[in-house]
DNA sequence: CAGTGAGCGAGCTTCCGCTTGACTT
């Protein structure tokens, strides 16, 4: 006979909570929800006051059998879930599913896994918030209602599986419109310039200064240059700013993807992975959380540990406030178990990330970081504008002894150098003055973890569907992220040295994308479908809208049917008009005539994606077809580029008898002769221009390799059974299954008998799972 | 493995938020 059972979400915070409460306790988990609207049939009536269909998820069932058990023979159940809306909603589904009695259930709530935050929670509980349940119940319906509406209707009318919802929806419209604006972005471009002193009366001293003007034309910077050549300098000012630097509030889920993407360049779901080890192993708090805040003992713990380490001067206790829409906090930060323990073992990324949440931590106690800032001003004879030298000096390091905070943007030089020794009225000599042409850059691309920001700053999505999402979008083959080359582009660069003014032309590199998101063909069709006929949905404050709803409901001022009625009615109707209209969305962009027939080019998704036209699908002749390339997109490829895609296959003419061509398939350039294919060199052949004569070495080539792929051949019961050299070593193929050999077998000496026991012994991998 | 782009029809896909493992490469 069990006294007391506490149920909470989290098998880790369990074990935790049942070392505090000691005999007379036993802690357990729910492993999260237990139950969820029907699979089938949408799990809501809808005629019904949108009546839920609960059942409990198949991966539930065992918990929920043992937790029935459980309670059963206790005298009182605990229900511990987090105070938030689906916390709430998962102790109501608890009591619900298990049966409890309400005399002998008590629902407890706790911010911080402390033993004094848990005693406290016993002694004050309180009944099942019906008004917060019915708030979740509302939201979980209304994402329901979305989700499998709208979903269908992408299915009829762009493509199969696709999927629509309120938050990856959005998510990817944040992504296609940034890409537009980088696509409609043109570039400026000024002169920079940029001074290099190396003397001060006559001293030595290196000072690097910037003009405070750039020049829109290269006329204006060489003749400002020719200035300079004559020109005397002297220092007219310096002054001196104190100021000062605050550090970071501690890690959430959200700054905490962010920092590792900057940092360590981690995935989302990395981060994740990573974190809920160290979090499962007891080496920090519960790592899907948005609140800022530390437990008092945690802040105790830390105050200890920078006066010990760093002396007391360092300190600087803080408590920071959540700024982020629609934040429920029903967790501590993130945030080291044990403040004392500055590093623990584990792989090298564990360590990482550890470590990171240790200094952050830390950091987030410690004395402001005090700096000065020094702007000395360079007057030029014979000029209007003045060269400016910007330097900072650290006076006191405070926080910043242990942590600081990255940025997004791909820093410059920004010249916040150490700045030489100098007075007022000094006179200074130049090495070089350089004027560079320098472009404006566009809007940065999104990463991942910098999308997760804009979500959070938009309220969209919880800490625990951040990874999710972005995976989402991804799999549906909406987002890509990728690294993408960028291109070449010229500048001018203007150099005085030596009472020379030299003009170079020079090309840079501009562009360059690593583990950027970018929107597919099909992500952008899809939305700009989506956004045609669903623009609330769309709306980027559409949830902090509905979420304003739900915390009218949770206040028990609004019944949350009706709030799902006024929203369903117009949404229903909407999406019968989208179903009316015949067709489908392809994206279809005119391109123009083909010069060779006249006929009309179009891009647009076609059955197997993107993919260039030529002529009309009511012609009497059938139209030309060519799938466009994996680096081509139909919101940006010329006609010109389509118009190459045509000249391939090319035919490269006869070799065996058989004819040999040449084109781009999935897997690159390949030379096709006799149904059998053979790659294409990278870098070395090109299937616009590849010859017969080059053709035919390849395929001797690939004649030779296989000749030496195979080991041996013996006769099986569905057909031979081949002993292959591959890429990995030897292997059998047999049956269109590859086998592994054993690795104390040699694969020469391998007979018959021995194959077919390999084969056997072999468990049937699973039918793959098709798509992406 | 590298193609395909007509049409029919059966059967499937899909949401967001709580949680962990169980998978494969």
């Amino acid at each position: 006979m069990v006294e007391n059972l506490v149920i909470v979400e989290s098998p880790a915070k369990a074990k935790t909570i049942e070392k505090f409460l000691g005999k007379g306790y036993v802690v357990t988990s729910s492993f999260g929800h237990i139950r969820d609207l029907s699979k089938k049939d949408f799990g809501i009536d809808i005629t019904n006051n949108y009546t839920p269909n609960y059942q409990i998820s198949a991966d539930k069932k065992k918990v929920v059998t043992e937790l029935k058990k459980l309670a059963k023979e206790a005298k009182t159940v605990w229900l511990a879930s987090d105070e938030d809306r689906e916390g709430e909603a998962i102790a109501w589904h608890l009591y619900e599913v298990l049966q409890l009695d309400e005399k002998n259930t008590r629902r407890i709530v706790f911010h911080e896994i402390t033993k004094e935050a848990i005693l406290k929670a016993i002694e004050n509980p309180r009944k099942i918030d019906t008004n917060l349940v019915n708030a979740q119940q509302a939201r979980r319906v209304l994402d329901r209602l979305v989700g499998f509406e709208l979903s269908p209707v992408l299915w009829k009318k762009v493509k199969p599986s696709l999927s629509a919802g309120r938050v990856q929806s959005v998510a990817v419209r944040i992504l296609v419109e940034r890409e537009r604006e980088i696509i409609a972005f043109n570039p400026k471009s000024a002169f920079r310039v940029l001074a290099q002193f190396n003397k001060a009366d006559g001293k030595t001293i290196d000072l690097k200064a910037e003009l405070n003007t750039r020049f829109d034309e290269s006329k204006e910077a060489e003749s400002f240059l020719t200035i300079c050549k004559q020109a005397a300098y002297k220092v007219s000012d310096i002054s001196k700013k104190p100021t000062k630097r605050t550090p970071a509030p501690p890690f959430t889920t959200s700054t905490l993807q962010q920092e590792a993407s900057r940092k360590f360049g981690f995935s989302v779901s990395q981060t994740m992975t990573l974190a809920q080890r160290l979090y499962e192993a007891g080496k920090i708090t519960y790592m899907r959380t948005d609140s800022v805040n530390l437990s008092d003992a945690a802040i105790g713990a830390i105050s200890n540990e920078i006066t010990t380490e760093f002396g007391e001067n360092y300190l600087k206790v803080r408590r920071f406030k959540t700024k982020s829409k629609g934040a429920q906090e029903a967790h501590e930060a993130i945030r080291p178990a044990y403040i004392n323990k500055a590093s623990i073992t584990g792989n090298v990324n564990e360590k990482k990330l550890y470590e990171l949440i240790w200094k952050r931590t830390i950091a987030s106690q410690m004395s402001d970081a005090e700096l000065e800032k020094t702007t000395i001003l360079i007057d030029i004879e014979g000029s209007k504008h003045q060269f400016v030298a910007q330097g900072e000096m650290i006076k006191f390091d405070g926080f910043l002894k242990v942590y600081m905070e990255s940025t997004d943007d791909e820093e410059e030089d920004s010249g916040k150098n150490l700045l030489p020794i100098i007075q007022s009225g000094q006179k200074l000599d130049y090495q070089t003055i350089t004027a560079t042409q320098k472009y404006t850059l566009n809007p940065p691309r999104y990463t991942e973890a910098s999308l997760v920001r804009k979500l959070e700053e938009l309220g969209i999505g919880r800490p625990s569907t951040y990874a999710p999402t972005i995976s989402t979008i991804q799999n549906r083959g909406y987002v890509v992220k990728e690294d993408r080359t960028g291109k070449e582009r010229v500048f001018q660069q203007i150099t005085l040295k030596e009472n020379k003014i030299t003009k170079l032309e020079k090309t840079e590199i501009f562009g360059n994308e690593k583990s950027k998101l970018f929107p597919t063909d099909i992500g952008m069709v899809v939305n700009d479908y989506l956004l045609e006929h669903f623009p609330n949905i769309m709306d980027l404050n559409f949830t902090a809208e509905v979420e304003k709803q739900f915390d009218d409901i949770a206040e028990g001022e609004m019944v949350w049917y009706q709030m799902i009625d006024e929203f369903y009615r117009p949404f229903h109707e909407r999406i019968d008009g989208a179903l009316e209209i015949v067709g489908r969305k392809s994206g279809e962009r005119q391109l123009g005539t083909d010069p060779k027939t006249g006929k009309p080019i179009i891009v647009k998704i076609g059955r197997y994606g993107p993919m260039a036209q030529i002529g009309d699908n009511e012609d009497t002749e059938k139209p030309q077809y060519a799938a466009l390339r994996r680096d081509q997109h139909i919101e940006t490829i010329t006609i010109e580029e389509a118009l190459e895609l045509f000249k391939l296959p090319r035919d490269l003419g006869m070799f065996e008898d058989k004819k040999v061509d040449t084109s781009i398939g999935r897997f690159g350039p390949y030379v096709r002769h006799n149904n059998k294919f053979y790659s294409l060199k990278k870098g070395v052949d090109d299937p616009y221009t590849v010859e017969l004569a080059r053709a035919i070495e390849l395929i001797e080539e690939k004649r030779i390799t296989d000749q030496n792929k195979s080991i041996a051949v013996f006769p099986g019961p569905d057909g031979e059974i081949q002993l292959l050299n591959g890429r990995f070593g030897a292997y059998i193929a047999y049956n269109k299954q590859n086998y592994r050999i054993p690795k104390d077998k040699i694969a020469k000496e391998l007979t018959l008998e021995q194959c077919l026991e390999i084969i056997k012994n072999t468990s049937v991998k699973p039918a793959r799972k098709k798509g992406k």
